[in-house]
DNA sequence: ATTACTAAAAAACGAGTAA
DNA sequence: TTTACTCGTTTTTTAGTAA
């Protein structure tokens, strides 16, 4: 069974209130709950029980059901996307962990060669540095993989004399509701999906108060793809 | 395509932008977002067209989409009770507009075989005569006709010397946040899906400050299915 | 780079039904 | 009543590919 559909059997039984606790659900019932046949709903619940979404028992002859942990946070995970969609359209909302990198951020930051370019596409010439944030959320590592996908300010690569520097994407944010910014990746990055860099005209450390671990939001406009 | 499926697609939708304004949205690029390969998310943004739900147009031989109104509308119902799900686990959270009915209901709250059972369940003589509520979302019939299947608090029908009266089913429900009472759903109701009928230990109209077209909201607790 | 057709495979569906 | 199996049918999906 496909994620999405899973994700709204689970809120049709979170509304039943099978999140609180055991609730009896017989297989009749919940087929106009999830607009299915008796037979489907039998066959769907299944599903969801060996997936580890729903802990079920048949007790005197019906269906009895709860919840599990990871499907509550599954479920409150994607409200919270699903509430992004309301409150910030054309927007994708980020949360996550800052951590340190190893400083390469302030090596590339420091070129000329980028520095230019950023110039030219912000505004402003960014504080030599990067800011890491470590995803968690599934939700999110998939948010950010489509947001790689997108055409994003670009912004090319160039060689001096002793080596090559990659082509490199901007996609501007709003890091904490407060502080302009922007999402880069690098083509070549050496994190994957699950990490997002952030540059801004500030030393966003300072100036936002982070040390690792802080747990950071922000978000990205999608304003490339008009 | 499944309902509930589409809501799920229009949801990404909106997230990148399509409530607002044309997007750009080539399927390759889709097929990452709906978790699906380009074909098919081709085929599902034909269909989504087809539906009424999404405004498409291919310039510069790439696609540009918007939501349709019904959509955004939709989408937004639907949000609502996903909400729910959330603030009011084990409720089902109805919004409607007061309406009169014939009378009828004063009729039928008054007849002592029934009158008896309501103090039983309820522990108070409900005020004779009932509050007509009208569904118009979709989402909220549905429920109706879910929560009607449900047991409830089942008050047995009865002969008098002229006449037999049906069986009744009665739903606690906390209506405007503030005031205890309950759904009361008759067996022989001549009242569709559409319609929902409450009770009270109050005049619900005027404690209420009711007239006719006032929108009204109510949670009912589904109790009955522990 | 992008859309969308065809065809074949895979998944989901509900009627019938036993327990 | 209720669950959940079988099985034939329908729907959904993707790879290959032309435009």
């Amino acid at each position: 069974m496909r994620k999405r559909l899973i994700l709204t059997y689970l809120i049709d039984l979170m509304k039943i209130g099978a999140g609180e606790q055991m609730v009896r659900a017989p297989t009749t019932y919940l087929a106009h709950i999830f607009g299915l046949s008796q037979q489907s709903a039998s066959r769907v619940l299944s599903e969801l029980s060996d997936l580890g979404y729903v802990i079920k028992e048949v007790k005197n002859g019906s269906v009895w059901i709860k919840l599990s942990e990871k499907a509550k946070q599954e479920v409150r995970s994607y409200i919270n996307y699903v509430l992004g969609a309301i409150n910030h359209p054309g927007e994708f909302v980020f949360k996550g962990r800052v951590f340190s990198g190893m400083g390469e951020g302030a090596y590339y930051m420091s070129q000329p060669g980028y520095k230019r370019q950023f110039y030219a596409a912000l505004g402003y010439y960014p504080y030599p540095g990067t800011l890491n944030v470590r995803l968690t959320d599934p939700i999110m590592i998939n948010q950010n993989k489509v947001l790689r996908m997108m055409r994003g300010v670009q912004i090319r690569g160039f060689r001096d004399k002793s080596r090559t520097f990659g082509g490199v994407k901007l996609y501007p944010a709003v890091i904490m509701d407060s502080v302009e910014g922007a999402v880069i990746y690098a083509e070549r990055s050496i994190y994957g999906p699950d990490v997002v860099e952030l540059i801004s005209k500030h030393n966003l450390r300072r100036k936002l108060n982070l040390t690792d671990g802080t747990e950071i939001h922000f978000r990205v406009k999608l304003t490339e793809i008009r």
